[in-house]
DNA sequence: CGCTTTTGACCGGCGC
DNA sequence: GCGCCGGTCAAAAGCG
């Protein structure tokens, strides 16, 4: 615990930060840093995030645009030898001249470097995505230790939370004849739902709360309704959403207008997206699933209601307040509350991108606090979701990438992605294709009741 | 024509 | 066992 609290805790500003004060520290405190300047090291693979320092070795630095500073600092560079040389060369004007040949010389070699560089940000990025998937596949490979966990600790029916078949996927994916025979086999032949290994990964839940007049927040991703209904105690319609990026995508979410107020809109994601996501989507994704993944792995600590907090949200430094815990959910639900600061510039704000947040259901103040009957932390996991989950810190990648290789061109087209998948007050709506507002579309379900 | 939304019906869990 | 409820299905309708 506390080497995952030390870990989260020290690593919670965006990316945009370390890459301005690296940069920083690079110009004026780092003569010796040499090659490999101004790098941004990110462990994808590991999840360990260590761009706050000058890299040991070359490797995955980002590729500056060649300028001036730079010129200056690697002549500074040049080996004591090679001064020495020119120290001692009589000719002054040959020394003049060999040394605009060693100007244009590392200017050629920083370009050719910058190439490299550039080549090899193609290939870290690729492996960002590749981490994703294999996160994936890593929860996925641990189903039975969220089952013992989820299982250890049996939830109380809900109050809070809408009531849900949480019972009925845990049968359906633990008894192999759950599915033989029963009238509902036929329904199983659907493609999200022939992954029977997905279902785990729906048993936590996020939740997001954000002011918004739209229908749906703008999360980046492309939804298809395939549902609405009356929720009991809410006049609005809850509607039932499904991601449609991929074919088999098991994520789904609903959408629910707050009773009290209805211009909050609840939004709750269910499942981890099986395909890679586009920037916008990157934020709010990796979020959700990550929230939903340490809850399913059990990797916060029992005794700190706040690890979790701290490990989604980990710009939140006041913790006391924003976490609680409440026993009555039927799944694991991590709520985060955007209804406070709808309107945060991201990648101008070190601040806390969500300022609070509830965690409702995880039912393990009383029965998982003995920590002998839990299972181990992973802290692979817990790191490199912590690490992915951060929107700050991943939205910060993509812009400061996208800022350095085009130069700032690409910077407010990101910087508009990245506003657009997290800040949830956008109106844009990306539900494929459609106009109608399926909130306010008094199409009341009269269901069977 | 293909895709999405709408909406009534159906299913299973849960409480009484 | 029955009814309530949440969640999902699937045919019909709508839309570009």
């Amino acid at each position: 615990m506390d080497k995952q609290g030390h870990l989260l805790d020290a690593s919670p500003r965006p990316l945009a930060c370390f890459l301005n004060d690296h940069s920083r520290r690079m110009s004026a405190d780092d003569p010796g840093g040499g090659r490999g300047r101004r790098s941004v090291e990110v462990d994808f693979f590991s999840g360990h995030k260590t761009s706050s320092r000058v890299a040991g070795s070359p490797e995955p630095p980002l590729p500056p645009p060649i300028k001036e500073e730079d010129l200056t600092i690697n002549m500074q560079l040049l080996p004591a030898a090679t001064q020495k040389e020119e120290d001692d060369d009589d000719d002054r004007s040959a020394s003049a001249s060999g040394s605009q040949q060693q100007l244009q010389a590392e200017l050629g070699r920083m370009n050719e470097e910058n190439q490299r560089l550039r080549g090899m940000l193609a290939q870290v990025t690729a492996s960002y995505q590749a981490l994703q998937m294999h996160l994936m596949a890593l929860m996925q490979q641990q189903p039975r230790k969220q089952e013992q966990f989820l299982n250890a600790t049996p939830i109380p029916a809900a109050a809070e939370q809408p009531a849900s078949n949480s019972s009925t996927e845990v049968e359906k994916e633990d008894s192999p004849d759950a599915g033989g025979g029963g009238p509902s086999s036929s329904k199983q032949a659907l493609p999200w739902a022939a992954e029977g290994r997905q279902l785990s990964m729906r048993k936590a839940r996020v939740s997001v709360r954000a002011r918004s007049e739209a229908p749906i927040i703008a999360d980046g991703c492309q939804w298809r309704k395939y549902g609405q209904k009356m929720a009991k105690g809410n006049p609005c319609p809850r509607a039932y959403y499904r991601c449609t990026m991929a074919n088999a995508c098991p994520v789904r979410k609903q959408v629910q207008r707050c009773a009290e107020d209805r211009s909050i809109l609840i939004t709750t994601y269910e499942g981890t997206h099986n395909h890679p996501l586009p920037p916008a989507a990157m934020a709010m994704a990796s979020t959700t699933s990550a929230a939903a993944s340490m809850l399913l792995s059990g990797s916060m600590p029992s005794a700190d209601n706040s690890f979790l907090a701290r490990a989604v949200l980990p710009s939140c430094s006041s913790s006391s307040s924003m976490a609680t815990i409440s026993a009555s959910a039927p799944f694991p639900t991590v709520t985060l509350d955007l209804t406070h600061r709808p309107h945060m510039p991201l990648l101008q704000a070190p601040p806390p991108l969500y300022n609070q947040s509830k965690f409702s259901g995880l039912h393990m103040s009383s029965t998982a606090s003995s920590d002998a009957t839990r299972p181990p932390i992973d802290t692979v996991s817990a790191a490199a979701a912590a690490i992915t989950a951060d929107p700050n810190f991943t939205v910060a990648l993509a812009a400061a990438i996208t800022s350095i290789i085009g130069g700032g061109a690409g910077q407010q087209q990101h910087h508009g992605q990245a506003a657009a998948g997290v800040n949830a007050s956008n109106n844009n709506n990306n539900v494929t294709s459609s106009s109608n507002n399926t909130a306010t579309s008094n199409s009341t379900n009269s269901d069977t009741q």
